[in-house]
RNA sequence: GGUGGUAUAGCCAAGUGGUAAGGCAGAGGUCUGCAAAACCUUUAUCAUCGGUUCAAAUCCGAUUACCACCUCCA
């Protein structure tokens, strides 16, 4: 039985979809005004794992994530870099396409941009007037918070606290423009020379709440399964989200919330941020790390918890999947002198392991243990491949077992290609093979070493020297 | 000030009442001509104090430290 962490209820609830088999995801995504981060990363990373495993068990995802491709950071950086919003967005919805193509997150069913949705935008506010939950005010609309009876239910907190802190921070134009500090804007009217489109209020352009109430309920349907984005998304924008919605079609917006913990980075663990210019880009780390090393390092840490972003732990990431990998690569090896047939012990065996993979991974996707699994896994696989005697066909259910479990991560197993066609390493490996035999091992160390500075390792196995391609 | 989270071996980390999974690094060993790869063995009383209980890392209370949200941020 799987159960999901619902911020909702702030306990672990039994996961049932709203209609068996079909589970209907949406996931906030970035504003595309620059290469997106490692942390945000970690967002897209943690709820593709989360869709990998609920496609595992069997259900089909419909995984729904938006771009926000106009606000204000939007409108800033395009100015500053002389091009217009939308070339702005094309570029960096590219950025994000290639950097997460490359850490293997699956793209989503659908990737609405909230420009492409401004009409939908507009009949969604007209709704909420019309409802009494939003006024129009100078151009601006405005959400009344305070209407909505559980506004703060998110959050757990009291829509009172929470206007202390806002009331701290309405900026000076809104000053005067809204009824109440807690309000929040769901359509702002445009400055002079600013992008902006035609509405029953004037020309502007969408809040940033109101297009994730739009596109989830578009094309998920009013009531969602799963809605997810990190930590820092609950208050106010996931707040935001269910009055809107909620005030809008009188149903149950989401029905299983999830946020992902932050990556942090230096001494203080502090949050990744853009604001506090702490970051590191995809884009930029990538060119130096394995992006599957990445993905690695990120997809096994559960998605509640922080990750400590630093060398040391991306390196014992990487020495873990370079273990899987080479486990991987070992059956691979063994296939050369395996007999025809299978192992009834290792298909229990294999059935077994899936049994506790599944029942680990059930609890909340809690990957750590998923993975401690996939370790046995590979002890079994490696034991297994110093058989004097095996078979071809429990090589390979071991391969695809292996391979099922670790693509859950983002990871692709790949038997890797380790072919020599240069003739003169070859002669050089029978050489040292003859050396060997006659005892001369003074020149095959000489010609391991050699090949070693060249980028080929020898290891001498009961089946033959082997040889492989440095990683 | 309000709210939430975290604190387990050198490092990462599982574990929600019964005497501490797993990985990395380290040490020893098996295998090997030597290596490599692999496998085996080995390393902690769980931030502090107090309480409940036959029994607590695990429940309750207090304390300390760190992080986050309450303004844009995944």
């Amino acid at each position: 039985m799987l159960t999901i962490y619902n911020t909702l209820t702030r306990r672990k609830e039994e996961f049932k979809p709203l209609h068996p088999g079909v589970v209907n995801m949406y996931v906030c995504g970035p504003t595309v005004y620059n290469y997106i981060h490692i942390g945000n990363a970690r967002s897209a990373i943690a709820f593709d794992t989360v869709r990998r495993y609920l496609e595992f068990k069997g259900y089909q995802v419909n995984y729904v994530s938006n771009f926000t491709d106009v606000d204000d950071k939007m409108i800033k950086a395009a100015h500053e870099q002389g091009i217009t919003v939308p070339q702005l967005a094309d570029k960096f919805i590219r950025a994000f396409m290639e950097d997460t193509t490359a850490v293997n997150i699956e793209p989503a069913t659908k990737h609405p941009r909230a420009t492409e949705n401004i009409p939908e935008i507009i009949a969604f506010v007209q709704r909420l007037i019309k409802n009494g939950y939003a006024y129009e005010s100078d151009g601006d609309v405005y959400y009344r918070a305070r209407k909505f009876a559980n506004y703060g239910q998110l959050s757990g907190q009291s829509i009172d606290d929470l206007e202390v802190g806002a009331s701290e921070h309405v900026s000076a134009d809104e000053i005067g423009k809204k009824e109440d500090p807690m309000d929040f804007a769901l359509w702002k009217a445009a400055k002079p020379g600013e992008i902006s489109w035609d509405s029953p209020w004037g020309k502007g352009r969408p809040g940033w709440h109101i297009e994730c109430s739009v596109m989830s309920t578009k094309y998920l349907g009013q009531t969602l399964d799963i809605h997810a984005g990190g930590q820092d998304l609950e208050f106010p924008h996931h707040e935001n989200e269910i009055a809107q919605s909620e005030a809008a079609t009188g149903q149950p917006f989401v029905r299983y919330w999830m946020h992902n913990g932050f990556v942090t980075i230096g001494k203080d663990n502090e949050k990744m941020s853009k604001s506090l210019h702490n970051f590191i880009t995809v884009h930029d780390i990538i060119k130096t790390v394995d992006p599957q090393v990445l993905r690695f390092f990120m997809a096994t840490t559960q998605y509640r918890r922080p990750i400590q972003y630093s060398e040391d732990n991306l390196t014992d990431a990487q020495n873990n999947l370079e273990h899987i990998r080479t486990a991987y690569d070992n059956l691979t090896y063994r296939e050369q002198d395996a007999e025809v047939g299978v192992d009834e012990v290792v298909s229990q065996q294999l059935a077994d392991f899936t049994a506790r993979f599944t029942a680990v991974m059930d609890d909340d996707i809690n990957v750590q243990n998923g993975i401690a699994v996939v370790y046995e896994l590979v002890k079994a696989a490696n034991t297994y491949a110093q058989q004097p005697v095996v078979k071809q066909g429990a090589l390979q259910a071991y391969k695809d077992k292996l391979a099922q479990l670790v693509s859950i991560f983002g990871i692709k197993l790949v038997a890797r290609d380790n072919q020599i066609d240069d003739e003169q390493i070859k002669a050089l490996i029978e050489e040292r093979n003859q050396a060997r035999k006659n005892k001369d091992f003074a020149r095959s160390d000489q010609i391991r070493d050699e090949l070693k500075q060249r980028g080929i390792i020898l290891e001498d196995t009961p089946q033959g020297t082997r040889y492989k391609k440095e990683q």
